[in-house]
DNA sequence: GATGAATGAGCATTCATTCAT
DNA sequence: CATGAATGAATGCTCATTCAT
């Protein structure tokens, strides 16, 4: 029953812990078969090459990404309800997967224009979801009139923001941190 | 009148277009020395290796940034005007000395721990002035009692999001955006 | 029946063949990795560099010497019979093993102070013995009373002398040379 | 009156400084002009590269060398007077002019085939004169009939030998080495 | 399947030499 | 006379990739 990690398992799993090590660059190949004891030759029947790894976790990630947002955030929540529930899913999917997440923020920067736009793709289906919750918002009166990719927006930076001041400065978020980011974005930091 | 450009400079200005186009790591000493148009004695002659010609170019960042927020954001000034300027003169620092700026973004995150910390210690006396500004304002009244520094994430996490989106997807924010951004901040999405 | 050589084998080879012709610091790894006749990679799987490279040729030499010395001088020998073997094995070692001994020669002295301790280190037992023969000789009434290390010293000047002057000169030494050289040591030159 | 060092003078002992020092191979032109305090230029100015600088101070030594030899070696001197002149001339130059003489044993060996023969030219006449010393007592009966050669070889062994031991070792000789090993040389170890 | 020896293109770095000022 | 900026050939070293076992 007990299963085994198969060689290209403990391959992609070395690559992950490598990439957020060191870096994507500057992890060799060699790092990686030796984290994950085994042969050079192993490597290559399971990848082209270390791109080709790193493809495999992204698309990981992406996967992992697609389920929680679908699990967590629906059309028919309340406003406070959905967008809690965005910012809580993303910090939740780069903190439960962290590494995983962590490691698009070290790598996407530095691809080629074509590619960066590419590696967006798979996630932008789920933003654009997002947008529309607030569009629809504002036609139904519950949510000013904004344009609603910048909600998200602020989302996504918030969620930028927390995660690399966790990363960089070793400063975690708290609940209360959340709960006061969504508070001013439903109702301003200005006392009415 | 108009001096010209010493080979130093060309080197400087070789490097942030080529970690700009092709990422720091993907960036060769013969890449610079041959955009900069010179031997390669002339780059170790002025800088120890790449990363030393990087520091330099963060160095130069950091100043602009400093000289920025200090002309921009004064304690004197009102709640919108206040966050419309940190907000404008994050994204005009990082706009006008666009490649510097975002080469911070490209980089930094793949350094070592305390690299990461020592990278962004210049600039944390400007956020934590910000904050201030933000602190003060609670207990004057004319904003709610919420912890300053998510206000600043806030601000920090829109100018992210404008800029990636902008790298990434070649979707530039327009002043309306930043309008709408520091709107939200200040009176939320949510229609009263 | 006879092991082809291996790469490792090949490129020891090469380093002394090119340290003996060219002198340590002339020679590349291009140059060894030429004879070799492997790749440069090869090199470096086998060696950490040139040095690393010479230090297995020293230790080599000192193991050869170690095992000509037990297997040539022992205590038991008489005066004239001890020696000759002395004089004629640190000749053969440095002879036989020809360019091996002519490395010590030429690099060991170019190194810094406690490379030079070091490096002669593990020879210094089997000078230390010599010098107790003699030392026992004095006792035992066979040799007159002077400094037992200057016997020792004399052995290993003419070694030198004789070496270099091939090495310089292409003048080799004669076993009439050994013969007479030895006869110095134990008769003098001066007619009784 | 006080004459100041000209800039080649300044020039010649940085780089006997650092030869000594590093070895000839590790001592850059950049090493020797930041010890002498000069620009580069003025290196080309006054030689045309460490070779030809090299060789300056070879010829002083050599003019050293015959100039001490001429002082102190007659042929009208008694045997043990004249070998003990031999031997410590050769000391007295090597260790007077130490660096210098240092420097020759340190370098020639490295030399091509040629340059080794080349190196020592200079020299050879002197040692020929004594060769010849002791050809003629052994003419006149006051030495045994012996290769006189082998005689020479032991005084050149016996300061190489002093020398080394010095050098890696940190043990100098004494007075009583030198008597002890004139001693060896005209009588031998043997009790008669 | 799994391995690791062998490879060489590619990159960083050094340093002797030139030459305009 | 003296300087030092500029140069690029030479060299050490890395690492992705291949392939025979």
């Amino acid at each position: 029953m007990s299963k085994r990690k198969t060689k290209r398992e403990l391959l992609l799993e070395a690559g992950l812990d490598l990439f957020c090590e060191k870096g994507f660059e500057k992890t060799t190949i060699d790092d990686i078969i030796a984290r994950a004891d085994c042969g050079k030759g192993t490597f290559y029947r399971y990848f082209d090459n270390k791109d080709s790894l790193y493809s495999e976790l992204e698309n990981e990630f992406n996967t992992l990404f697609r389920q929680e947002v679908n699990k967590n955030c629906h059309s028919g929540m309340g406003l406070r309800q959905y967008t809690t529930a965005a910012l809580t899913t993303f910090l939740r999917v780069f903190r439960q997967y962290q590494r995983l997440g962590m490691l698009r923020f070290i790598r996407e920067q530095s691809l080629e224009p074509d590619a960066r736009k590419a590696s967006i793709n798979p996630i932008m289906p789920y933003l654009m979801e997002m947008r529309d919750y607030f569009a629809t918002a504002i036609t139904s009166g519950a949510v000013r009139n904004i344009n609603p990719e910048n909600v998200v927006g602020l989302i996504i930076g918030a969620t930028h923001f927390f995660l690399l001041r966790d990363f960089k400065l070793n400063l975690p978020y708290s609940p209360k941190d959340i709960e006061d980011t969504v508070d001013i974005i439903l109702n301003g930091v200005a006392r009415p």
